[in-house]
Order: structure tokens, then sequence, then C-alpha cells
DNA sequence: CTTACGTGAGTTTTT
DNA sequence: CTCACGTAAG
């Protein structure tokens, strides 16, 4: 047994980690180290040579994170994880649908279709019943599909009372009906699917059960009704009890998506589905100073829904936590950018900076004035590459070629780029599909064949054309590598010279060409590197949200984004009521409860310093709001805050501090300094007195220090630049 | 088929 | 306000 994979662990890890054969709940709190205990679980196990690697399946609910449990696996184990079943929920459904299509009822090169799609197929399905889709809004009814989907519900199990759920009903088997028929799968459907499959088929049931001795589950609180339901079938919980052990990792505090479904009461649940005789808390927090898990401690506390757990830190106080109110969302803005500017002449990287808000349109004026400021930022969220509409154009052609039935994938470049296929050209087509129950493909193939007579306009000829192109397009699949395939019908589509000739179409073409170079790489790394396996993978992994140009930039994200991750120093914004909370849970306990565990989550992102914002006014929709403080700030007790701006409505009106650049950091400098004159940061040894070198400052001697290895900071005077304190971490000193 | 205009919505979103 | 989408006109 290789002691240092225990090493460093402490004693409610380390029981977690070691326990026998049995099923256990690990709540564990923000940066308790839960993926560690996870992955090093599943290292424990294999190591131990009690269990084999192939009968454990781990899943989390994001591609990162399986990622980054098979690197940590890889980095601890000299096994090959290839084969492992590790992987999102998703992944692993598809996993199970493409080995046993036949059994699920798929055709083999079935593809997924993303929300985009499956609204796109909604759109023509309402369109094909002339429905008024004022009355029944695509959104909407798409929103009632997924819904019943991750309940479990086909559209024969759900019961309609009302003639307006007895519409929305008839929409969603039509809906499963034209599915089936194109041969796609939503994402819902993925587990829909799975689940129903192995629930039908005992061999196949009994043949994973018996497979799979430990389950693992990151992210449990994140679960849906489905996802539960799909674990316990596959770990054989309840009346027949199967001893697969089911190790679950959550935390109910960090339950940011029951607007998604997603359900806590599954924590509950489990314990006694389960069998569960063992509830382990990580309560040791390895991320925050004291001061900033405290305020976030006392905010959560006030959530009466919980499970129950109380975070500590065996680290010091830290300093308080900065309020700034500014007077409008600009004053707001130019705070922070400020903030930041003195932060970055510390040495702090920008990248360990978070700028953080409740909603999208927040990020605007804050963008505004960051740009001004010249302060390279980076924005998370927004499209990502595989949902690119060049890249989706571009998929659609390689999707026809590998499934004709796709028809989605069709309509999005029949006439992509424009080969005078009109409005009415298509109504024809789609008529001839409806009358045979065909596909559209099959419809056009047929309208080609038997074209000699008719009518021979510039549309027969453009549909023939296109019959051809892709019929040609699927030949070459044969003969071409994977990459090969890519870069030939992104010329043989026009795909190419279209966007060549458009006046913005430079973006859209390095985005074409790095699809070819993501093609490449897929051909280097799968296992199956057919083009079915890179559509799946398109699919499934929308991508990076942004290509990441390496630069040190600010990181701007939503608070749902920023879970998950942590910054030496947050800046959460908007803190006002109406944002955050956000208007549409306001009346809403459970709302409430969401909103306040979002709070918990951008509080606790923070490892040093943490600042809280908001403005008096703000325009909103065209219009200027004035807000009144969130609630959340009062949930703050007063003792952890540190006020920088005179504020208005708000219980403390007196106590406010104007910010003192020079003095700004002496309060938590009185608690922390230390006496001695050696100090040791990360790689070297120091002392007061020392003359240094600082990349940016140049020479200067070290006056005083305070804390201690990575949080240490030293006062340096400059020869040049005059006194400043800067992080050692950050600082790169070298002895003069 | 492209362009212009009108309309309406405007939390969060791992797959 | 401002974006995205859908329809109507050119």
């Amino acid at each position: 047994m290789n002691s240092s994979l225990l090493a460093g662990l402490n004693p409610q890890q380390l029981e977690a980690i070691t326990l026998s054969e049995q099923s256990v709940l690990v709540l564990a709190g923000a940066g308790s180290g839960k993926t560690r205990v996870l992955t090093t679980r599943i290292a424990y196990l294999i190591q131990t040579g009690k269990v084999s690697p192939y009968s454990i399946l781990a899943v989390t609910f994001t591609n990162k994170a399986a990622k980054e449990i098979l690197v940590r696996i890889n980095a601890m184990l000299p096994i090959n994880t290839r084969g492992m079943w590790i992987g999102t929920f998703h992944g692993l459904c598809n996993r199970l649908l493409r080995t046993h299509y036949q059994e699920a009822g798929l055709p083999q090169a079935f593809q997924i279709i993303d929300i985009a799609d499956q609204l796109a197929m909604i759109r023509r399905i309402l369109k094909a019943l002339s429905v008024d889709d004022k009355r029944f809004p695509p959104r909407q009814v798409q929103w009632f599909i997924n819904n019943a989907k991750e309940a479990g519900r086909r559209a024969a199990n759900v019961v309609a009372d009302d003639p307006y759920t007895r519409h929305l009903l008839e929409f969603y088997s039509a809906y499963e009906r034209q599915c089936d028929r194109e041969g796609v799968v939503d994402f819902a459907e993925l587990l829909l699917r799975s689940y129903e499959m192995l629930s039908r088929n005992e061999a196949l049931r009994e043949h994973y059960r018996e497979r799979f001795d430990h389950i693992l589950v990151d992210e449990f609180q994140d679960t849906n009704r489905l996802q539960y339901d799909w674990l316990k079938l596959l770990a054989g919980a309840g009346a027949d009890r199967h001893p697969t052990a089911v190790f679950v990792v959550g935390d109910d505090d960090q339950s940011i998506y029951a607007f998604r479904g997603a359900d806590t009461g599954n924590m509950k649940s489990f314990e006694h589905d389960f069998g569960v005789t063992k509830v382990i808390k990580l309560e040791q927090n390895y991320r925050s100073h004291g001061n900033i898990l405290a305020a976030a401690n006392a905010v959560i506390a006030r959530n009466t829904d919980r499970l129950g757990k109380h975070l500590w830190t065996a680290d010091d106080q830290g300093e308080l936590l900065r309020v700034y109110r500014g007077l409008n969302d600009f004053d707001e803005a130019s705070f922070i950018v400020d903030e930041i500017r003195a932060l970055q002449s510390e040495g702090i990287p920008l990248a360990q900076m978070a700028l953080l808000y409740r909603s999208n349109a927040q990020s605007r004026v804050l963008e505004h004035s960051l740009f001004n400021a010249a302060l390279p930022y980076r924005v998370y969220g927004g499209t990502r590459f595989f949902e690119r509409m060049e890249i989706k154009h571009a998929l659609a052609y390689l999707r026809l070629i590998a499934h004709p039935d796709d028809d989605n994938a069709l309509l999005r470049i029949i006439n992509f780029p424009a080969r005078g296929i009109g409005a009415r050209s298509l109504e024809q087509l789609q008529d001839a599909a409806r009358q045979q129950s065909s596909s559209l493909w099959e419809a056009a193939i047929q309208k080609c064949g038997g074209d000699s007579h008719a009518a021979a306009g510039s549309n027969a000829k453009g549909l023939t054309g296109f019959v051809g192109l892709i019929q040609s397009m699927r030949q070459d699949w044969e003969s071409l590598p994977l990459p090969r395939i890519v870069e030939h019908v992104l010329v043989q589509s026009g795909l190419i010279s279209h966007y060549k000739n458009e006046r913005d179409g430079a973006d859209r073409l390095e985005n074409l060409h790095e699809l070819v170079n993501a093609a490449t790489i897929f051909v280097h790394e799968a296992d199956d590197d057919s083009l079915v396996a890179f559509l799946t993978h398109a699919s499934l992994e929308a991508g990076e949200h942004q290509a990441g140009s390496g630069q040190d930039a600010l990181q701007l994200m939503t608070v749902h984004a920023a879970k998950g991750l942590e910054f030496h120093t947050v800046f959460l914004s908007g803190l006002e009521e109406g944002l955050f909370p956000h208007d549409n849970s306001l009346n809403d306990v459970n709302g409430l409860e969401e909103e306040r565990r979002l709070m918990y989550v951008a509080m606790t992102r923070a490892r040093r310093r943490l600042y809280l914002t908001l403005a008096q006014s703000r325009m909103l929709h065209g219009q200027t709001r004035y807000n009144i403080p969130s609630r959340f700030l009062d949930e703050v007790p007063e003792k952890f805050l540190k006020w920088l701006s005179p504020i208005v409505g708000i219980k403390t009106n007196d106590n406010f501090v104007v910010a003192d650049s020079d003095n700004d950091f002496r309060y938590s400098r009185a608690v922390q300094r230390n006496s001695s004159s050696q100090f040791s940061g990360n790689t070297a040894q120091w002392r007061i007195g020392q003359v240094i070198r600082h990349a940016k400052f140049g020479e200067g001697v070290i006056v005083a220090y305070e804390g201690a290895g990575n949080d240490a900071r030293v006062q340096i005077k400059f020869n040049d630049v005059g006194i400043k304190w800067l992080m050692l971490e950050y600082a790169k000193l070298t002895p003069a």
C-alpha cells in the first residue's frame, strides 16, 4: 500500500476514503477536499487490490469534473484509465445506449440533439400541427417535455386534467414520434432511454449490477429524479438489495440548480433507500480565511432546509469583508476597477481575481469600465465552440452523411450556403415526407429520381445538386480519415467560400479551421475515432467557452459558473434586492433559500479577500432603478464587514470608513504580525533588512512582513517607487 | 434570398 | 436599453 496516497488527510477524509463496502453519504462543504476524497477513494479501492478498475463506476455532471478525476487517478496509480466507467451521467448513458442500441430500440448511428436543435424541432412540429405559438410558446412546450422526461415520465404516463395539459401532451407524443423517426435523442432521453432499457431487460440489468461493485457520485445534490432512479436501478437498491457500495458526495448548501430539476431531497432519500448507516461530514475548509468563512456560515445558517454542517478553518481570520456601495452602477464599476489596479500592483495576478454577478446582463457595465481601464478580462458563459452557428452548419453536413434521417440537420443546411432551394420547394419536400411518413432525405431522393419528367424548375435543380453533394460526401467518408472528411466537407459544402466572401467571416473561417483541428485531436485521443463518435463528442462536450488566450486576465462570470472554482480575491457585485436575490425569487421561500445558497457559493469562492459591492441606482431595461441593499448583506454580521463607502438606507449608517489605500491593511496586520526577523516563502528564506530585486519595481529593502508561507506579505522600501506591500507568493523577489 | 423593421422579452443552465 | 427572433417587403 502506497502510504503517500493517504498522507495529509484529516480523519474524516480518511474515514470516507477507506470505508468498507457499504453505501455512504459524504456531506462535503465548500473547499473541504471533496474531489480529492472521491478520487483518492477510487485509487485506494484499486490499490488495495480488492476492486478491479472495471468494476467501479464514477459519475459526475460535467466533463471537466470527469476529466479531473481521470487525471488525478492517472497521477496516483500506474494504471490505464481507458475503459474505466468514469464520466458524466449523459456520457455513461450514451455508452450504454451505443453498446446496446438494439435493446434500446435505436439506430446504431443515433444522433444527440442539443437544446437548440430540440427547440427547432418543436417549432417544426407545432407548425405542422398548426398550433398557435402565442398560446403555446415553443419554449414552454420544450420546458414541459424536458421536465416530464427528467421526472421519468413518457407522454403516456402523464395525467392530464385540463385541456391545456392535454394539448401539451399531444405535442409531447408528437415530439417523441418525430425523434424516433429521425433516430435522434435529446439530453434527457439519454438517461430516460437507458433507464427504461435497464428496467425492462433483466439480463442486462443483472449484468451491470454484477459488474459494478462500487458506484461513486460527485455533486450528488444536483441529481434530479431520473438520475436518482437510474442510480437506484443500477445499484439494485430497494427490494432486491445488491452489495453495490454507493458513495455519494455532495453539499446541500451548494445546491443551486433546483430550478432545473435538481432535488436535494435525493440526499435524504438516499439514506433510507440505500440503507446508509453512515453520514460523514467534511467540515474543515482549506480554502478561505476565517472571516470569509464565518460570514458565509452566518448567511447560510438562515436557511431552514438544511442537513446541517458547519465549516471551520485552521487558517487565520484574515481580513474583513470589504463593502462598497456606489451611487450608481457606473460608480460601482469604477470602484472595482480601482481596487483591481491596487491588487495588481501588489503582485496578485488578474487570473486570481474574479468578478461575479447574479445575471449575465450585469456584465455589460462592468465590461465597459474594464475595457476603458484597459484591464484584460475574460468573460465565461456565452456561446461555446460547438454551439457556434458555423460549426453547427458544418456538423449538420457531417451528421447528414452519417445519419440521413436527421431532418434537423438537413433543414439546417439544405439551403446553406444558398443553392436556390426556397421556402416553397422546402414545403413540397416536407409534404412529400409527411405523406409517406419518411425522412426529408428520403423524400428528396425520390423527388430527384423521378424528376426527369417533372417541371425542370431551378429548385428541382438545386435539390438534385444537394442530393448529389451529400451522396458524394458520403462516398468520401468511406475512404478518408476523419480530419480529412471534415476538411473535405467544409470545402465541398461551400461553407469555406461562403465565409470567405462574407464581410465579417474571418472569425467564422478560423472556427471552421479549428474544427479540423478538433477532429485531428479527437482522432489522437479517442479510442473510437469514427465520425459518429466525433459527432457524439461534439454533442456531449460543447467545448470551451472561449479559446482562452493564456493571457493573465480578470475572470468574469455568473455565480453559477463560479461554482467549484476559487480565487484569491472575489468581487461580488450587484448585491441589491431584486438583483440578488432576484426579483423572480422574492415571493417564494424555496426560491429565496436557493438564492441564499447562491450567495453562500459566491462567498466561499474567495480565498483571501472578498468584496461585496452594490449601487444605489442602476440602469435596468432602459430605466433607472433604485434598489435597496440585498437582505443577504444584512445577514452578514456587522463585525465581519468593513465599509468603504458612505452608506444610505442601511441600519449601520454611521460606522463607515473611507478607503485609505495606504493604511488600508493596517487592521489585519495588527492581528497577524510576526516578531521574528527571519521568515520563509514558498521557495526561499528572507529576512528583514535584506536587499532584494523585484522584476517591475527594481531594487529595495525588506522592512516588514506578515503571515507565512503562501499568505506571507512583505513590505518593501523600493529605491524608486517607495514603500509597497507585496504578496510573497506572487512577487517573484530575487536577492540583490 | 437578403435586408429592414417590428415585436417582445429581459435569472441562473454542468449535459 | 438592446438583443434575438420572426415576418414583411424589396
